[in-house]
DNA sequence: GCCGTTTTCGGCCCGACTGTTTTCAGTCG
């Protein structure tokens, strides 16, 4: 376990507290920004800071600098930087705590915190609360009855999400836009639709739902906005404008609106989409072209203040001599540099995928985990129509404590048989099957399956599902340990995360990556909602180490095949290519992978 | 304090909203 005190939260959380020091003390607010820009780049590290201190490679992370490094080192060495502590003397504790509750910045809260004498950090937010009953917050010099109002209210907010400001599953999020889009377009004044933000970026978990309409003229915006805040399940409308609308669909999820006309839809819908980080790199390229950038268009700094406008995201990149960048990969990495060198590559597509190595059957195995409940002739039909070249049956291994190996083999003899029966007289005209099989990696790194059982299968996938708290050291000889096995070709859900459940395992990526490009084992994409495992930033990695990816639905019935649509983004938000991915090979290419 | 396809010095993303203001500071996305 990494000690709290070095993670990249508590890190992150360091600088922040330096940048809101600075802010209170009014110190050169540039500096400010390079302290938040630092906390940004540590917060969005796709590795743990510390190990990259380990490697001395702290000034290699954009945004930090000597400065910066310096004090991060001596507080990796010793628990503690001098100077950071020198800059944060003077700002009680209880100040970070307030910032906590929204519309509350460092000022305020240091104010709030002097001139209240809320020295407490446990109970900070008790205490406001209290003093705000007494109206004591009105009374301080730039506050008023409206602002004291305002934080009573922010600090409600704040106590009630704390028990649920849980994000939404992609796919839910997804069919909910849907269904809101649907039903814009019934207004004949909607020109078109997309979704806005981390949906369109299609990042794992979303928080708001975002929404563009584009419009034929500004007059139609009244009845546009009008028409959505009578969308049937509005709980409540939280504004509602000339340009934008937000209502509550559910107790915590809010759909927003933005309408825009044609000739200036483009700037809108890449502006909203983001990621931030993109956009304030999108904007600093800009500048040094001697640009500004906004979401209403594109500005000449010096002279003729003329706003261009873009009617589409392609003209606005390629405005700045950029290749397109899809939503997926806009997240601020090193994606505008590569497109100024034409080098964003092709994005692996859904109608690339032949088949899918991961399904579940309602076939009685005597399983160790659950069952699907579709049977194999009806998986391949599904798959036909899906239009796929192949399907994998991966039921989970039999149960394997407490019963014989002798008794297991016959099992995976008996389903080999009752297979290859069903398919020797049911004939399909396209789609092919192999026989897989998921089995567990037990504690010790051995795999739930005797060896002979191996000879009734065409490969095998692993994957853990129990003993997940382990030691990082232990986990990754285990699971290296499995992949050493027989006609083992894909390790599942690679992290064993479950969102907003539980946590990714630690392991030693390096280590699983190399092993796996060593034996030709394909890393698993896993597109169930609650997984969309591997993560999409570990992809990014393991590509760049040359592994391959799988993506596969994990379905238990045959709707859930369509999920693997999710896993697609999931692969993209990675930036895999066709090439990256083992199932865009064709049957007797993946055949051929199967045994070599 | 960071950073470089006009710069190793001289810049630093943009705009909206809100409240307490008399021209702007603080916060947010």
């Amino acid at each position: 376990m990494t000690e709290d005190k070095f993670s990249n939260k508590a890190i992150t959380h360091l600088l922040r507290s330096v940048a809101a020091a600075y802010l209170i003390k009014n110190e050169n607010r540039f500096k400010i920004i390079a302290y938040n820009k630092a906390a940004d780049a540590v917060e969005h590290l796709d590795r743990e800071i510390k190990d990259v201190w380990e490697d001395g490679k702290l000034k290699e992370i954009p945004g930090i600098g000597p400065s910066i490094a310096d004090h991060l080192d001596e507080y990796f060495k010793k628990g503690f930087s001098k100077h950071i502590d020198w800059v944060l003397s003077g700002i009680p504790p209880s100040v970070f705590e307030l910032m906590k509750i929204r519309t509350i910045g460092p000022k305020k809260a240091y104010k709030l915190v002097k001139s209240l004498k809320l020295t407490q950090p446990d109970t900070v937010i008790a205490d406001l609360k209290k003093a705000i009953s007494e109206n004591k917050v009105a009374n301080i010099p730039s506050f008023g009855n409206k602002s004291q109002e305002d934080i009573r209210q922010a600090i409600e907010l704040y106590e009630g999400q704390a028990s649920k400001k849980e994000r939404m599953p992609l796919p839910y999020a997804y069919s909910l836009a849907q269904e809101i889009s649907n039903y814009l377009k019934k207004n004949p004044k909607v020109k078109r639709t997309d979704a806005l933000g981390s949906l369109r970026r299609m990042v794992a978990t979303i928080g708001d739902i975002d929404i563009a309409v584009e419009i034929a003229s500004a007059k139609d915006a009244d009845e546009v906005i009008s028409h959505f805040t009578k969308y049937p399940k509005t709980l409540r409308i939280e504004n509602a404008g000339g340009k934008k609308a937000s209502i509550i669909i559910a107790p915590n999820i809010s759909a927003d609106l933005r309408v825009q006309e044609k000739e200036g839809y483009g700037s809108m819908l890449q502006y909203f989409t983001g990621s931030k980080s993109h956009n304030i790199k999108l904007r600093e390229f800009a500048l040094r072209k001697g640009y500004s950038l906004s979401e209403y268009g594109v500005k000449k700094v010096r002279g003729s203040q003329k706003l261009m406008k873009f009617e589409t995201e392609e003209a606005l990149y390629s405005f700045f001599g950029l290749q397109y960048i899809p939503p997926e990969i806009r997240e601020g990495t090193n994606e505008i540099e590569l497109a100024l060198k034409n080098k964003i590559p092709k994005l692996v597509e859904l109608k690339e995928i032949k088949g899918d190595l991961h399904i579940h059957s309602s076939y009685d195995i005597k399983p160790s985990h659950d069952r699907g409940s579709n049977s194999y002739d009806e998986i391949v039909a599904k798959a036909e129509k899906l239009g796929y070249e192949y399907v994998g049956f991966t039921d989970h291994n039999p149960r394997f404590t407490g019963v014989s190996a002798e008794v297991i083999n016959k099992i995976m003899k008996r389903r080999k048989q009752y297979i290859d029966d069903i398919f020797s007289t049911k004939k399909f005209e396209r789609t092919k099957y192999f026989i897989g099989i998921e089995v567990d990696i037990l504690p010790d790194g051995t795999i739930a399956l005797p060896e002979k059982s191996i000879e009734y299968v065409d490969y095998l996938i692993v994957a853990i599902h129990s003993s997940f708290d382990m030691d990082k050291d232990l986990m990754t000889k285990r699971i290296i340990k499995a992949l050493q096995y027989p006609k083992v070709k894909i390790l599942c859900h690679p992290t064993g995360r479950l969102l907003g459940k539980r946590d990714e395992y630690e392991v030693d990526w390096d280590k699983i990556f190399s092993e796996a490009k060593k034996k030709d084992i394909a890393l698993e994409i896993n597109s169930w909602p609650q997984r969309l495992d591997l993560p999409d930033t570990i992809v990014r990695k393991a590509l760049e180490k040359g592994v391959k990816m799988a993506i596969n639905s994990d379905a238990h019935s045959n709707e859930e095949m369509e999920l693997l649509f999710y896993g697609v983004e999931v692969a993209k938000r990675g930036w895999a290519k066709k090439n990256d991915i083992i199932n865009t090979l064709s049957y007797s290419d993946f055949k051929k992978w199967l045994v070599r």
